[in-house]
DNA sequence: CTGAAAGCGCTAACAC
DNA sequence: GTGTTAGCGCTTTCAG
């Protein structure tokens, strides 16, 4: 059977107190007598009361929870994302709810609805790859409800805030360094062109190859539409089977660079004698395979903190009737030069 | 401003109908005419009326969300269970809340609070490591809440269900296995024994090393508190110090198995000539390191499905006024056998 | 210093 | 078929 928490009334009852009053004392109130307070709070205690944050949340039109959207949660950065996100919630008193879209439009429609219906008070969301109209985000800013976009952001929804970070600057900075090491034809590992990372890095990609005077040839970009290590192990492959391989290669993702790593070891090449090799996200698994892999390091813990405390400003501003101006942070990545990448000793 | 979220008595009044009835047409009752939902459907359609979760779960006492408190979120294992609760959740249409205990008691009596306080349907936890009270779950019990322990459990709550995998099935098969690749001084990297968990796989080396007749000799047991890559390396490097170092080491997780690697890698000794390795929990980082490491496979997605399928059904007994029977589920384990302990080419 | 009353948005029992 | 009423548990005017 559905046993009763106890509640207010039972506790005004007990007391011979109206559950204004207690309500008052719980929350010690300036008006309320010493004497009344004292017993109120130790009767709480005593019955170990508890106030039902849904009535709460119903009367305050506030549920002190906010909802995060993410594509995948078994992955390193994304989870490191979450632990930042909860961090920050834990520390405002606000509680997550979580959905994992698996990179689906449709199930990320389904998820901001079900967000949106359990009334959160914000949204924080990394969009799905497939995901290309956003009026499912839209309904939350008419409702009111803030959304901060993190990591896979657009443009294309306009009054929120997003945090990305410097996806450009770390393939620049990669293919650079490729280039420095003697590396002249720089293959592209890369991802789905409409995923705003993706997007960044490959330009990121391109723009080092003009700068350096190299050749941007789109034979040289490989997509992997899911981004995952058996793609990265297969067109590797690929690669080597052609009269003549690339001498670097820049991998969107380091789960996709470690699935190169295996590919060219299985073909007998040496890393990064014939091939060098660069990932992203400075995951720590690259300080675990031989050679180590270099890395754009990415802060995931950083960027879900800040994604949530914008969020809880923005939150706040709303409560104050003051509409949050949208702000976009950019986090920045830093190259991790490591085994992999590094040909000539100097 | 908080802008106004479309209700039903908007709804009421603008179809001059009473709230009830729209409330019943919106759920298709069938006693309401044909006429009368066709028209109340299209204008919540239009308005794009929602039903405010918070209000209907004040009502009918059920908010549909479970809640989930779990050690650590940046974790392969964990992170995979929380994947597995979440997709069952969402098929039945549940929303999750999550909190991270960071293996701290002191958190996850709040993290316990605060969901019990949010009034979920039910709780999913893994025990911190610093655990060893219980009263914080017991509160859910007493409020007629289901909990449903999964991988760090416990046996000192009563009435509450564990899934847990054969941990000390898989320590057994492990330490086997190295003896039987000619391994006659076995170390284990441990963990702290208050966890089950840890403790199951410290009772499976030693159940292992007695079924074997090998010495048992407690200062081949090393503990790493905090179940690190950094302990895993710093152990091993001390064992390797010693006169006499191991032939074969099983370590708790393969996070710790990583850490020793690296450092006999570092030592110069080979893999799994002169020290032969098994980890826990078959990451898939296992098959991309050199030498490929041996692991025993727990399935964490099937541990988190089967967990909130448990707990649902408790959840729905419960709302049947029927207690539901604690059940007790043990998964499979199974060694993989890989290139890190297979010492005979046979 | 305390109480009465209204209401957050919804549902369910009971009328008609 | 539809409306009325009451109430889930809490907060917050407004009175006194």
């Amino acid at each position: 059977m559905i046993k009763k928490q106890i509640t207010l009334a039972d506790l005004s009852r007990m007391l011979s107190l109206s559950p204004a009053t207690v309500s008052r004392a719980l929350k010690n109130y300036p008006d309320i007598s010493q004497e009344t307070k004292k017993r109120v709070h130790a009767l709480a205690k005593e019955l170990n009361y508890r106030p039902n944050s849904i009535a709460v949340g119903l009367r305050k039109r506030e549920s002190k929870m906010i909802g995060v959207i993410i594509p995948q949660i078994v992955n390193h950065y994304f989870s490191a994302i979450i632990k930042g996100i909860m961090e920050v919630a834990y520390e405002a008193d606000y509680r997550v709810m979580l959905c994992q879209s698996d990179e689906s439009y449709e199930k990320e429609i389904k998820d901001a609805a079900a967000l949106l219906d359990s009334r959160v008070d914000g949204l924080l969301v990394s969009i799905a790859h497939s995901t290309d109209r956003f009026e499912h985000f839209q309904a939350f800013l008419d409702a009111g409800v803030p959304v901060v976009m993190f990591d896979k952001v657009t443009d294309q929804l306009a009054g929120c805030s997003r945090i990305i970070v410097d996806d450009r600057g770390g393939a620049i900075a990669s293919v650079k360094h490729l280039h420095s090491q003697g590396c002249r034809d720089i293959a592209h590992l890369a991802g789905p062109q409409l995923a705003y990372t993706a997007y960044e890095r490959e330009m990121g990609y391109l723009d080092a190859l003009r700068d350096l005077g190299l050749p941007q040839d789109p034979g040289r970009v490989y997509r992997c539409m899911n981004v995952t290590y058996d793609e990265g192990y297969h067109f590797t492959r690929e690669m080597l089977k052609s009269a003549k391989p690339p001498d670097g290669i820049f991998a969107i993702t380091d789960e996709v660079a470690h699935g190169a790593m295996k590919a060219i070891k299985e073909a007998g090449k040496r890393i990064p004698e014939d091939i060098a090799l660069v990932g992203f996200s400075n995951w720590f698994v690259d300080e675990m395979v031989e050679p180590h892999l270099s890395s754009v390091s990415q802060p995931g813990e950083e960027m879900g903190r800040m994604a949530a405390s914008i969020l809880l400003q923005e939150i706040h501003s709303i409560q104050n009737d003051i509409t949050p101006t949208p702000q976009v942070q950019l986090l920045k990545t830093e190259l991790i030069i490591r085994q992999s990448s590094v040909k000539q000793v100097l």
